[in-house]
RNA sequence: GUGGGUGUAGCUCAGUUGGUUAGAGCGCCGGAUUGUGGAUCCGGAGGUCGCGGGUUCGAAACCCGUCACUCACCCCA
């Protein structure tokens, strides 16, 4: 038997539901926000990915599906979707109209990764993005959309996490300082951090071996290292937030992998969700449009994992089916009879099922309790010969004679 | 890429120190009710025991390999 590709999931019917009431809910958010939808293509140019993400990245070092267009150009699945939609706002110049500064997307992402609980090579996201707007405002805007969002979705226990990263100037001061603090005993820190120490120092503050936790503990804080302005910034928003009632945790481990980041940085965790606990997460990206070739414009936003989430949505019946008829046709001339009123029924939009492989009545009336039928039309011979059909309530188990010729009406009636 | 766990019916799982024809519950189909659903009872269908090799008189079980799933590391939503 042919099975999908390791790391991708098929939506079960039973699932769907779940997954339009998470979509339904984010759209109702993005929208009240000012947020406008855009859609744009999952795939391409790699070197799209490969600027905005960063070189040196694991999602661009070894996690991209990569492959030759038949022109030879090389094309990505897109790994995430800020890049592409800022591709797509300088391409269709929508930073400067009010209208367009906002925009919400969802679908599918690709990244090769182990599979794992919560983390799958095809995953869906639902992200926003804000351009051009440099007051920390918008910051709190899309912090709280994150949050109202979620609340929403009745998930619980979320933790906040907020952090500056400052900007390029500050980050590059930052590590000096935190090198200088860190050499003296690197030796001592995993092999990992020891690697980081040159590669990648900020990590090592994210390392989850207790030594190097612990060896960090007294080491500098990025944020009492950021310039007059990066830190003005992240104290506006941290008393914006107050002032909404979102409650935060100030995270100075938090770094996010990309290298687009820069000043604020967030998260919001889970503990009910194994090791991938990061349901939603963004924050600044203030070089990122200008880097691929746009004028400087601030911008921020933020991804949520739509996966994750809906591992922590209550379980809940969302509403079933609509309520439907059941035609119990049966016999030579009642099976052809109960199929045409079957099109009649769906034509007046009645919804209308019925059971093609059922022969025999009790089978059919089986079938129309699996469906949660509410009135199910029995449709015999001998109703053929006599010309009046029996509807069954199928709760109360009373039954009505009605003439054929009067059905449709009569449930169009009972369905107002 | 690295490490651990698990692979037996559609699903969840039993299966004794290796021993005859591999089981249960749920689900599915049928019957009890010649034309009336859910509950109950009865019956039926459904299995290359992940795959390949080895040990043995004999393997679902033991050994080796392999694949898949899964969790974790790394990293991220």
């Amino acid at each position: 038997m042919l099975r999908s590709i390791k790391g991708v999931k098929d939506l079960l019917p039973s699932q769907t539901p779940s997954w339009h009431h998470m979509e339904a809910t984010a759209r109702s958010w993005a929208g009240r926000y000012g947020f406008s939808e855009i859609r744009i293509p999952i795939f391409e140019l790699t070197e799209l990915f490969s600027r905005s993400i960063g070189g040196a990245t694991d999602i661009v070092e070894k996690e991209m599906y990569t492959f030759p267009d038949r022109d030879g150009s090389s094309l990505t699945l897109r790994p995430e979707g800020t890049a592409g939609v800022v591709r797509a706002v300088l391409e269709h110049r929508l930073l400067d109209s009010i209208t367009t500064r906002k925009l919400f997307y969802f679908g599918p992402m690709f990244r090769h990764e182990r599979p794992q609980a919560g983390r799958y090579r095809q995953f869906h996201q639902f992200g926003v993005e804000a351009f051009g707007i440099e007051d920390p405002n918008i910051d709190i805007e899309i912090i709280s959309l994150l949050w109202n969002y979620f609340l929403d979705l009745e998930l619980k226990d979320l933790t906040l996490h907020l952090n500056s990263i400052g900007t390029q100037q500050d980050r590059e001061r930052y590590i000096q300082e935190l090198k200088k603090f860190l050499s003296p005993n690197i030796s001592s820190f995993c092999g990992n951090c020891q690697r980081r120490f040159t590669a990648n120092p900020l990590r090592i503050l994210d390392c989850k071996v207790p030594f190097c936790v612990e060896a960090t503990h007294q080491a500098p804080s990025i944020i009492d290292l950021l310039s007059n302005d990066s830190g003005a910034h992240f104290q506006k928003i941290l008393t914006g937030l107050k002032d909404l009632n979102i409650p935060f945790t100030i995270n100075p481990r938090l770094v996010r992998g990309l290298d687009y980041y820069s000043r604020t940085t967030f998260e919001i965790t889970s503990p009910h969700l194994g090791s991938q606990s990061t349901i939603g997460a963004g924050g600044r990206y203030d070089s990122l449009v200008e880097l691929l070739q746009g004028p400087p414009t601030p911008a921020v936003g933020f991804a949520v994992g739509l996966e994750r989430v809906s591992l922590l949505l209550p379980e809940e019946s969302y509403p079933p089916a609509t309520p439907c008829v059941f035609l119990a046709g049966f016999g030579t001339q009642g099976k052809p009879e109960a199929f045409k009123l079957l099109h009649t029924l769906r034509k007046n939009g009645i919804t209308a099922e019925t059971d093609h492989r059922a022969t025999n009545l009790k089978a059919l009336l089986r079938s129309a309790d699996k469906l949660s039928a509410k009135y199910s039309i029995i449709v015999g011979d001998d109703e053929i010969q006599s010309g009046i059909v029996i509807l069954r309530n199928m709760e109360t188990k009373e039954q009505q004679s009605i003439p054929l010729k009067d059905l449709s009406e009569k449930i169009m009636i009972l369905f107002q």
